[in-house]
DNA sequence: GTGAAAGCGCTAACAG
DNA sequence: CTGTTAGCGCTTTCAC
């Protein structure tokens, strides 16, 4: 069925070790056995079994990325940072999608475990690390994205969500709003916390009062469900703040199904800035993070520290989130 | 560093062959031997080395996915399907964007025989399929996604791009427009070639007219572009068609910000009908295709070849797609 | 029911 | 520079 280095050894009349080192130092082979080699290589098609291969010398080129919901193009945009870093210098990236489940992030971090990837990118769902120790254990490089664990000793690329929590509410609030909705989901995930931290801080000193409307999911689905709990308030608030831009888009989709006009009636910020933000019924004002910029980081941290693992420092890397100003926001 | 199979059967008292045993065949093993063995295994926290077992069984349990475009809603609904339907029969699977390059495509197919996964699903980039049939002699299963190539032996799940194109064409017709421009990437995309000649087939059969306007890549900056084009024309046609949403996104946000109505001055039709089509400026009409539903049934159709291999019939199957009507098409 | 032993395809010493 | 050989960690006969 399949061609082995010993066919190809065969083939060319020499040893396998000189198909391996063919392989993975041609340098110390002879040009013309060389040339030999790699012709028959060629002739038969020969691609190395990357099991045996990795088996014997103990590390593969295959990293895994963990992110929470591959729908939310926030992390297809990561993805595709850590997909052009890694493949620059010649990595395969396994996707796995968590669904912001803890069961489904196990399982997903003992099938890489069981492929031996070099390394997993993950944006862990809760606070509970143990599995990230285990991996670490193993000898898997880990880094996490999109997310910090103070005091642990790994690379991590985040952005300040408190400070982007803060940033939001205090946009708001400059534009006259003192009545506001935050919609986001449950605190156990950690940028929902830190973000919700930011916005109860500068509402605080802003002496603004903020609504906390929670929902279970991020998505579209979830944020409609959010507008028809705001609908339903005794008071409507001037703006909603919503812990992503999903959320956000749900919530003007029905707000504007219930013919309330955005911005005159209500202001609606986002949070993620992704790319349908701006093509949004009404244009979506939000709080922007380089995704595309953090996939790359991370992976090159990942990256050094898996093939420098000596020299290698780990580094939290912080970016600052930045607000970003559309249609959908106004003065009170 | 790593607990083996070994050190587990040291611990437990037992031999290596037993362990195994213990993996793979439980039923086999005296009850209380197994209490035991799978004891240590917990407790030394051993996880199977992926690549040893696979080495020698010859089979993994892992699928590849080759998608043009991770970054289209429609891919990763698609994924998300294969992703489900992978997961619940245990299997993990890689992600791979080729972004419409045949190089970035053979490269990934390389990676994924390396990986010795068991199956690929594959959108391909375009007609040229040896590197397909390479999969296949090394027995590795191949189904095409969204994609049919004739008289081919092997799976594929696709969708009637002809009919589809005709679909939008009649119904553009139907609302009595007769000069129509049709947004597109290139003709190498079997899809674009597809859904093109459809249109080609009613616009002549209902007697429009029909300006192609090709652009390089399928994304809305693209579609942005095509705008610009469009604008540039003597007559500006009365209704745009576009080969996917994200171009009919950037379309619709070019005409908008050249204040140009829609649907009152311009229709604007899209094709995928992505989540965000919804949400969009003006929601956008679209031809709606079952992404999700076809990842599934790909996925089902691919591991049913996987581990049925002898019983395993190829199958053809194709959906149809379905129009989906929104505020962005008008009467002329 | 369990153990011993032979590989799976490859890499990495080490001889020659 | 090339060949030989001993494993990598596991599965799988085949005896016991």
């Amino acid at each position: 069925m399949s061609v082995s280095l010993r066919d190809v050894a065969k083939a060319a009349k020499v040893s396998v070790g000189t198909v391996s080192n063919v392989l993975n130092r041609p340098e110390v082979v002879a040009p013309e056995t060389l040339a030999r080699v790699q012709g028959t290589i060629k002739d038969l098609g020969f691609v190395p079994n990357g099991f045996a291969r990795h088996l014997r010398s103990g590390n593969s080129r295959t990293l895994g990325l963990i992110v929470p919901d591959v729908a939310n193009p926030f992390f297809t945009e990561v993805a595709r940072g850590v997909e052009d870093a890694a493949s620059k210098r010649d990595y395969a990236v396994f996707l796995c999608n968590s669904d912001e489940s803890a069961t489904k992030e196990d399982r997903y971090i003992n099938i890489l475990i069981e492929q031996q990837v070099r390394g997993v990118l993950i944006t862990p769902t809760d606070v509970k690390s143990d599995r990230l120790d285990a991996m670490r254990e193993r000898g898997i490089a880990v880094t996490l994205v999109d997310r910090e664990i103070k005091g642990r000793k790994q690379c991590s690329v985040s952005v300040d969500d408190i400070h982007g929590g803060q940033l939001g509410i205090e946009y708001l609030t400059g534009l006259g709003h003192t009545d506001i909705a935050w919609v986001c989901g449950p605190d156990s995930i950690p940028q929902v916390a830190d973000r919700g931290a930011g916005v109860a801080k500068a509402a605080k000193f802003a002496g603004a009062t903020v609504e906390t409307i929670r929902v279970s999911l991020m998505n579209t689905t979830q944020g409609e469900e959010a507008a028809k709990k705001i609908l339903a308030l005794k008071t409507i608030p001037t703006a909603i703040f919503c812990a992503n831009d999903l959320l956000a888009l749900g919530v003007m989709r029905t707000l504007r199904e219930n013919k309330l006009r955005i911005p005159e009636q209500v202001s609606v910020l986002g949070y993620d800035d992704i790319e349908f933000a701006a093509s949004a019924a009404v244009p979506l004002s939000s709080i922007s993070q380089p995704a595309y910029q953090m996939g790359v980081t991370a992976a090159d941290l990942l990256l050094n520290e898996c093939e420098e693992a000596e020299t290698h420092e780990h580094q939290q890397i912080r970016f600052q989130p930045q607000l970003v100003e559309r249609a959908s926001t106004g003065k009170r």
